[in-house]
DNA sequence: GCGGACTGCTTACCT
DNA sequence: ACAGGTAAGCAGTCCGCG
C-alpha cells in the first residue's frame, strides 16, 4: 500500500526532538521494515522513522510448534522465521489458550498467494501489516511523538492535572473499569492537531471524443493542464502550450509549458515537496492518469512522485487524500454533513459546503482556449483545497481524530467505511490486552442466528417500535429521547459478543428481555466497555464542552469535532453487530440490542400512562407527550435512571405538532416559531420544486398557529394557497423544470430489474447520447400518454399530465390536512363524483 | 378482457 | 457494504367475473 523506493526530500530520522504527528504508516518491502511519516509541525515536512524493534508480520496457529514442523504443508515453508509459543485469552469460551505464533519473513507469507493462511487454519491472519504493526507498538496515529536516540516515544501528550480531575468527576462512577479506560481516551482526543501544510492539485486531460473520460489505466491522450492550490497561498496553473497564456487570471500563476514533459515535471516538483497532497478522485483519476502518463512519455521511474497501491494511488514522500471517497463516506455523508450534499460531483459537494454556485462550461476542455482552460482547472484545485479549509480545517482534523479512534492512518481513514474503523479499533483492542481476536465461523457457530423475526421481509432479526401516532394537533409537546440508546443499552448491559450466550452455566438466568438470550455475570465484556466509554466521554464531557459558551471559541471547535468524530462512531457501533460482512458478526448480539430497545420503550410508555401522561407517538428511542406537568416529566426522567439505567432527556418541545395517522411523518412548531418537519412529502428531495414550494407555503400558514382556535383562520389560507397552484398548473404557468421530479439512479439504467419511471426517464435521455450512471440524478416529467414521462430535457409544457400533478398535491397536502381534521377536496368546494375543474 | 387486490421494487426518509 | 422500520408510487401478477 505505501512506498518502497521512498527518496527525495523523505528523510530519515533516528533523532527528532519535536513534537511530530503520525500521519503515514508503511512497509518497505527492500528492507522489511516498518517505516512511519511524522510530521513536524515547524517545519511542516515528514520525516522517516524506520522500525528499530524488529517487529515482523506473523500470524497465530493453535498447532504446537512441533506440530507445525511435522505437518506437511507448512514444515518446508521458506516464508517462516520463527516459530514460537504464546499464551492468549480466548474470550469466546472464556480460557486461556497455548497457541503458536508463526513469524514469517514478508506480509505475503502470512496473506499472498499460497500464504501460510491458506495451508492450515490460522488466527488473525486478515490484518494488515501496516496496521498490525500499530497494534503491537501501541502507536496512535494522529498523536505526536519524538525520537530519541534511535527510540520513538510520546511527545506532548499531557493533560493539565486539572481537567484530569474534572473529566473523573463528571463521567459515571458506576464502572471504574469504563472510567478508567474513559480517561485514557480523554488524553488522546483532547489534544488538538496542528495545521497541515497542503496542497489540491486537479488535472485536464486532452480528449478526442468529447462526451469520453480517458481512461488512466492507458493515459493515451496528454496531459493538457494541471492546477494546484495549496494552504501556504501557492495558486498556479500548469498548461501545456507554446504560447503565452494571453489574458491573466488574477491571482493565479499561469505557467505555459512548451511540452508535457516539462508540464509533469513541474508538477511532480509540487508533489515532492507537499507533506499532505488533496484531490478529488485523484485514487482512480487524477494521480493514477499522472502516473501512468508519465511512465509512458518515459519520464525516469525515480523522479515519479506517485506509487499505485491496491485501491489507492500514494505518494513516496507525502500522503495523500482523496476527497472524493472521505465525502461519498455515507457515515460522513449523513452524520458530519447531515445529508447536505447528494451527488457525486465536486461541483455538487462543493457547492452545497461551501454554499456557491456553480459554473458551468459550455465547450469540451479540449476546445477551451489556454485562458479559459487555465480558469477552468483551477478552479476545481481551488474548490478541492476550500473544501479540506471551511469551517476551520474541519475535514483535516476529523481525518485526524478518526485516525486516533480507530488506529488507522489517515489514508486508511480516508478510504474505509466506518465499519473498517470499527474493527479496527476493536482488534487494537483485543492485542494489548492479549485477547485472541476469534474468527468470525468460530463467533458464528458457538452464537447461533437470531431468533426474533423482523417486521420488514428479508430481514435478519426484529428491530425498533414505531408508535402508532394519535392523530390531530397536539399543544405543548415534550419530546423525550434516550441519549444514545443503543449505545447505552451495550454499555449497561454488558453486551458484548463474549458475553451475549456466555459459556457460563451460572450466567444463563440473566436474560435479556424478550429473548432466550443471557448475559454474563462474571466479566465485563470488551465491546461493553470500549463502546460505553466512548458513550461515556461523547455525552459526558466532549458534547457538553462543545457548547459551553464559557470556553474560548477555539476549545469549543475542537471539542465539537471530536464529539462529532465520536457520533459517527457510535451511531455505528450498534449496526455493524448485526451486518454479516462484519467480521465479529453477532446476531444474538445486535438482536439483545434492539430487544432491550424495545422493552426499554415499551416500559417508559407504561410509565408514562401510568402518571396519567397523554403518549401521542413514539420512535425507537424517544416519546412524545402531550402537555404533561413538570412533576410528571421529572419523574419520568428519574424513573429512567433508576430503573433502566439509561439517561432519559427533554430533547425538544413544540409549542405545537401534528400528526396524522402515518408513523415517521409530523411537524412540530417550536416556541420561537421555527419549524421541524419529519418525513413529510413535501422535504422530500426528489418532489418537483414547486410542490415544495406550495408545501412551504402551508407551513408558513401553519406556523402562526398558537392556539386552537387560530386553525379556523388558517383554513381559509390555505384554500387561497390550494387554488392558486391548482389554477397556475391548469394555465400551463409552472416552469418545467420546477415540475420535474428529481431522482437518484442508484445503478445504471440497464441494470435494472424492473422499469420504474426515473428509469424510463434515464434511457429516453441515454439514447440521445448523455451518460448517465450510478449517483446520477435524473429529473422527469409526468407527461400524457402512452410513456407517462420524459425527462425534463426532452420535454415541453403542453404535454404535461396535470391531473397527476394536483394527485400528488392533494397526497402531498393530505398528510398534513387530514390530521387537522381539513378535507382536501370540500377545500377547494369539490362536492362528491364532480372534478376539480367543475369547480374552478 | 378488465379491473381491483395484492406483491415486489425502488427511492427517500426516520431512529 | 453499520442496523431495522415506514411511506409512497408504480410495475407487474393474480384472480374473479357468466
Amino acid at each position: 500500500m505505501m512506498p518502497t523506493d521512498v527518496v527525495g526530500k523523505a528523510e530519515e530520522v533516528s533523532d527528532l526532538p519535536k513534537p511530530s504527528y503520525l500521519i503515514g504508516v508503511g512497509y518497505d518491502g527492500e528492507r522489511g521494515r516498518a517505516f512511519l511519516k511524522l510530521y513536524e509541525p515547524e517545519s511542516q515536512r515528514i520525516y522517516l522513522y524506520y522500525d528499530r524493534t524488529g517487529h515482523m508480520p506473523y500470524c497465530l496457529s493453535n498447532l504446537t510448534v512441533e506440530e507445525i514442523k511435522q505437518n506437511p504443508r507448512v514444515s518446508g515453508y521458506r516464508g517462516i522465521v520463527a516459530l514460537e509459543p504464546v499464551e492468549r485469552y480466548d474470550p469466546l469460551h472464556d480460557r486461556t489458550v497455548r497457541m503458536t505464533k508463526i513469524v514469517v519473513s514478508n506480509p505475503l507469507a502470512v496473506g499472498g498467494r499460497g500464504g501460510i493462511r491458506e495451508l492450515i487454519p490460522t488466527w488473525e491472519s486478515n490484518i494488515k501489516y501496516h496496521l498490525n504493526y500499530l497494534y503491537d507498538t501501541g502507536l496512535i496515529p494522529g498523536m505526536p511523538y519524538k525520537v530519541v536516540d534511535g527510540e520513538i516515544q510520546p511527545a506532548g501528550w499531557e493533560l493539565p492535572e486539572e481537567e484530569l480531575e474534572e473529566i473523573k468527576r463528571v463521567l459515571p462512577g458506576d464502572d471504574e473499569e469504563i472510567r478508567e479506560y474513559a480517561v485514557e481516551w480523554a488524553r488522546r482526543l483532547s489534544l488538538p492537531v496542528p495545521r497541515l501544510r497542503r496542497v489540491a492539485l486537479d488535472i485536464e486531460v486532452f480528449s478526442p471524443a468529447e462526451t469520453r473520460i480517458p481512461d488512466p489505466r492507458k493515459a493515451e491522450y496528454p496531459v493538457i493542464a494541471a492546477s494546484i492550490r495549496s494552504s501556504d497561498g501557492r495558486k498556479a496553473v500548469f498548461v501545456l502550450s507554446k504560447e503565452g497564456p494571453g489574458e491573466e487570471l488574477p491571482g493565479v500563476d499561469v505557467v505555459c509549458c512548451e511540452t508535457e514533459v516539462e508540464l509533469l515535471r513541474r508538477v511532480f516538483e509540487v508533489l515532492w515537496d507537499y507533506p499532505v497532497v488533496v484531490t478529488f478522485n485523484g485514487d482512480d483519476f487524477d494521480l493514477r492518469y499522472l502516473l501512468e502518463r508519465a511512465k509512458r512519455i518515459e519520464v525516469p521511474r525515480e523522479q515519479i512522485p506517485i506509487r499505485l497501491g491496491e485501491n489507492m494511488a500514494g505518494l513516496k514522500y507525502g500522503v495523500h487524500i482523496d476527497l472524493y471517497k472521505f465525502f461519498m463516506n455515507r457515515s460522513i455523508q449523513v452524520y458530519a454533513f447531515s445529508d447536505r450534499y447528494r451527488e457525486h460531483t465536486l461541483q455538487e459537494v462543493a457547492s452545497s459546503i461551501l454554499g456557491e454556485g456553480k459554473v458551468e462550461i459550455e465547450k469540451p476542455v479540449s476546445k477551451l482556449s489556454i485562458h479559459d482552460l487555465a480558469e477552468y482547472c483551477f478552479r476545481d484545485a481551488d474548490l478541492t483545497y476550500r473544501l479540506t479549509e471551511f469551517d476551520d480545517d474541519l475535514v483535516m482534523k476529523l481525518l485526524m481524530v478518526l485516525s486516533r479512534i480507530a488506529i488507522m492512518p489517515i489514508e486508511d481513514v480516508n478510504r474505509y467505511g466506518v465499519s473498517k474503523w470499527i474493527l479496527s479499533l476493536l482488534r487494537y483492542e483485543h492485542r494489548r490486552r492479549g485477547m485472541l481476536i476469534p474468527n468470525p465461523e468460530d463467533i458464528l457457530r458457538m452464537k447461533g442466528e437470531t431468533v426474533t423475526r423482523a417486521v420488514i421481509k428479508g430481514k435478519k432479526y426484529r428491530g425498533a417500535i414505531v408508535q402508532q401516532p394519535v392523530p390531530g394537533a397536539h399543544f405543548n409537546v415534550v419530546v423525550l429521547d434516550f441519549a444514545s440508546l443503543y449505545p447505552s443499552i451495550i454499555r449497561n448491559w454488558n453486551l458484548s459478543y463474549e458475553t451475549v450466550r456466555c459459556p457460563h452455566e451460572e450466567c444463563m438466568d440473566n436474560k435479556v428481555p424478550g429473548t432466550p438470550h443471557w448475559v454474563c455475570k462474571k466479566r465485563r465484556g470488551l465491546m461493553s466497555l470500549v463502546i460505553g466509554s466512548l458513550r461515556d466521554l461523547r455525552i459526558m464531557w466532549y458534547k457538553p464542552l462543545s457548547k459551553d459558551k464559557r470556553l474560548p471559541e477555539e476549545s469549543r471547535r475542537w471539542y465539537s469535532v471530536v464529539q462529532g468524530a465520536l457520533k459517527v462512531i457510535l451511531n455505528a457501533s450498534y449496526g455493524v453487530f448485526g451486518s454479516d460482512i462484519f467480521p465479529l458478526y453477532c446476531p444474538p448480539l445486535a438482536e439483545s440490542t434492539t430487544a432491550i430497545g424495545r422493552y426499554a420503550m415499551t416500559e417508559t410508555v407504561k410509565r408514562a400512562v401510568g402518571l396519567g401522561i397523554n403518549v401521542i407517538y413514539g420512535d425507537t428511542d424517544s416519546v412524545f407527550l402531550e402537555n404533561p406537568s413538570k412533576e410528571q416529566i421529572e419523574e419520568l426522567l428519574d424513573w429512567a435512571e433508576r430503573e433502566l439505567r439509561i439517561k432519559l432527556d427533554v430533547d425538544k418541545v413544540y409549542r405545537y405538532a401534528v400528526f396524522s395517522e402515518r408513523k415517521k411523518n409530523y411537524f412540530g412548531v417550536y416556541p420561537d416559531g421555527t419549524v421541524d418537519i419529519k418525513g413529510l412529502t413535501g422535504k422530500k428531495r426528489h418532489v418537483p420544486p414547486f410542490l415544495k414550494k406550495a408545501f412551504f407555503e402551508l407551513v408558513e400558514i401553519l406556523r402562526t398557529v398558537r392556539r386552537e382556535e387560530d386553525l379556523e383562520g388558517a383554513k381559509e389560507k390555505i384554500r387561497d394557497l390550494v387554488s392558486s397552484y391548482y389554477q397556475k398548473l391548469r394555465e400551463k404557468k409552472i416552469p418545467l423544470k420546477d415540475l420535474a421530479f428529481y431522482v437518484m439512479l442508484s445503478q445504471a439504467p440497464e441494470k435494472y430489474a424492473t422499469r420504474p419511471q426515473h428509469v424510463k426517464a434515464a434511457l429516453q435521455l441515454k439514447a440521445t447520447g448523455v451518460e448517465l450512471g450510478a449517483g446520477d440524478i435524473i429529473g422527469f416529467v409526468k407527461v400524457r400518454g402512452e410513456r407517462g414521462v420524459k425527462p425534463v430535457q426532452l420535454a415541453s409544457v403542453d404535454e404535461v399530465d396535470v391531473e397527476k400533478y394536483i394527485e400528488h398535491m392533494r397526497s402531498m397536502f393530505e398528510q398534513v390536512l387530514d390530521a387537522l381534521g381539513i378535507d382536501f377536496d370540500s377545500l377547494v368546494g369539490k362536492p362528491r363524483g364532480t372534478t376539480l375543474e367543475m369547480f374552478f
